[in-house]
DNA sequence: CTGTTAGCGCTTTCAA
DNA sequence: TTGAAAGCGCTAACAG
């Protein structure tokens, strides 16, 4: 009462017993007056629905997980360098899931190191499942079968474990773009890698690296980035100095061909693709900008959040789903940052 | 290679009952061990660790949120288009709440008609508090009073309400740039302005109306684009369409700068800067690529991430806190697309 | 269809 | 320092 009248304010939330109260009928007939398939009587839950919005009740999601089991949360891991390339993956997988009543806890992880404390976290917080565009190992994989939490890796591939994944294939899609560099008649090629410890970086790298000894090329030169803009620019000039007369970089992603493009044109008054070609990958929204447009590969964003969301909404529904790998082909862009045939 | 019984795997989460039952103590004991400042004997401490360890327990943070009313969890509300504009300050801002042990619940809004939907949830999910990065309604703010959820808007100002902001200084950087395009003699100039229902963007374009307004330039065009790299450049074309000889063109955030220096130079072939300036807002990384260089206020967001963390961590800590605003200048960056003064 | 009754796993008095 | 006991707000049998 000392409230200065500033309407009913309660000090308190609502819980089901006040809305009860209020409405003349026992908890458990407000529990079910917001439980989906709950049976109730059209006249009892008309009285409830209506003495619940006068109170400004809702039901505490907390309680609703502690017994139920079901906390309608979802943990999605991202390592800060997937999360600076791909804002529209984190993007769609949010509004996707929100989509299907799950919110989203989301961890975003700086180093390896860190995976244990947030799996640590993710257990503590009883979430339905979890989907990992972070790098987990073996050992932390089977973690999530101890602890019988649905698991989607997206764009990662356990070593051994088993686990539901959904993929770009990076390898294909690497293959084709060096195939078409090779048909439009380039003959001296360059690699700026992604880091070692990216298990799509390493795929690409591989993959075009195979493609290249297949056509008889076995001493392509490879340097290292991070997947950074000015990654790909110090990849440059790393391959130039060492071997002048290059006529085709191949990037681990966008981000570094579009740093390569930069630095050629710049640093060394090369003319793209007419003096040298650059490719990358990922088909990001910049690499399409009219300054750069990279010959890339599009990684399809929508069908892959797509398919990680449902493949997960499926294992937290069904625990006896088996493991399974989604592989989603990339689209090449044909750009203008490279000559191919 | 079939796990050969990988040992007791609990079919049920070990609980504090459990490590109780097993390490000889109460239950409540063990409560103790885990709560910071729980008075317990260093021995009986080890011995609870130990038989925790051996049992994988953990507190489970749903019935600590239930019965405590703290979750450590952090609701944060991001607005599609900031997302895609910051995943900077997204990664920021988990990273220095996950320094915090708090977990960030995040909420990615597509239009304003979800904002309820999504307060809908926060208040279900009892979360400690909010960060947002959406706008909100006056009488959304209120809501979080009634809640009592302390909440801390991001580039946002609360129309009338009250409420605790940190923001970066629109006006007084937008009349910065201005005045340099003045200093350095220009005298035609367009507006690309963000969308009318975006806080920093109607910010930025009156500041620079204003600006002009004062330096006697009255009838300055303005044109909407949405904050997107396609919109920098329609934005462009309008402008030039309308008014041909414009010398400067000031923009609402990079990203359409960057479209407008674009389609100046391939839509035009117009030089930058020497045949029409552009300048931007924000600071974002592909502003500073060597293509573009854009003249721009940089927004100081570790600065900004940190103090809306400090500000939300200690309104929870004490909820006598009052409302506060925290209003960081942004930095120019020179850049090479715009002349200056 | 409705109410009664047990808990979910934990924190927090309160005595001992 | 320790344990007993009382809930936090809800779901889920189970009777009626």
């Amino acid at each position: 009462m000392d409230q200065p009248a500033k309407s009913t304010q309660p000090l308190r939330r609502a819980t089901s017993y006040d809305v009860a109260r209020a409405a003349g009928v026992s908890q458990s007939a407000v529990s079910r007056c917001f439980a989906p398939g709950g049976s109730i009587a059209p006249a009892t839950r008309k009285r409830i629905e209506k003495v619940a919005a006068e109170l400004g009740y809702r039901p505490n999601a907390l309680a609703q997980g502690l017994i139920s089991g079901r906390t309608n949360m979802v943990a999605v891991l991202i390592s800060s360098a997937t999360n600076l390339y791909y804002p529209e993956v984190l993007e769609e997988l949010t509004r996707r899931l929100t989509e299907r009543d799950t919110r989203v806890l989301l961890f975003s992880l700086r180093s390896e190191g860190e995976v244990d404390d947030v799996l640590d976290q993710v257990w503590r917080h009883s979430v339905d499942g979890v989907i990992s565009a972070a790098r987990l190992s073996d050992a932390q994989i089977q973690l999530f079968e101890d602890h019988r939490v649905p698991l989607v890796l997206y764009n990662r591939m356990p070593a051994k474990a088993r686990a539901a994944s959904v993929c770009c294939d990076s390898a294909a899609g690497e293959t084709e773009l060096v195939e078409r560099l090779l048909a439009a008649g380039h003959r001296n090629f360059g690699i700026i890698a992604g880091p070692a410890d990216s298990y799509v970086g390493e795929e690409r790298r591989r993959a075009a690296l195979d493609r290249l000894a297949a056509a008889g090329f076995d001493k392509v030169p490879v340097v290292r980035g991070d997947f950074s803009y000015t990654g790909g620019g110090e990849g440059l000039r790393q391959l130039m100095a060492d071997q002048p007369g290059l006529d085709a970089i191949i990037c681990g992603n966008d981000q570094m061909a579009i740093g390569a493009i930069d630095a050629a044109r710049e640093h060394f008054k090369l003319t793209i693709p007419d003096d040298l070609s650059i490719v990358g990958f990922d088909g990001t929204a910049p690499a399409s900008w009219s300054s750069y447009r990279v010959t890339s590969i599009r990684q399809p964003v929508r069908r892959m959040t797509e398919a990680a969301v449902s493949m997960l909404i499926e294992r937290i529904e069904n625990d006896t789903v088996s493991a399974e790998r989604r592989l989603f082909a990339g689209e090449l862009v044909a750009g203008a940052s490279a000559r191919i045939g």
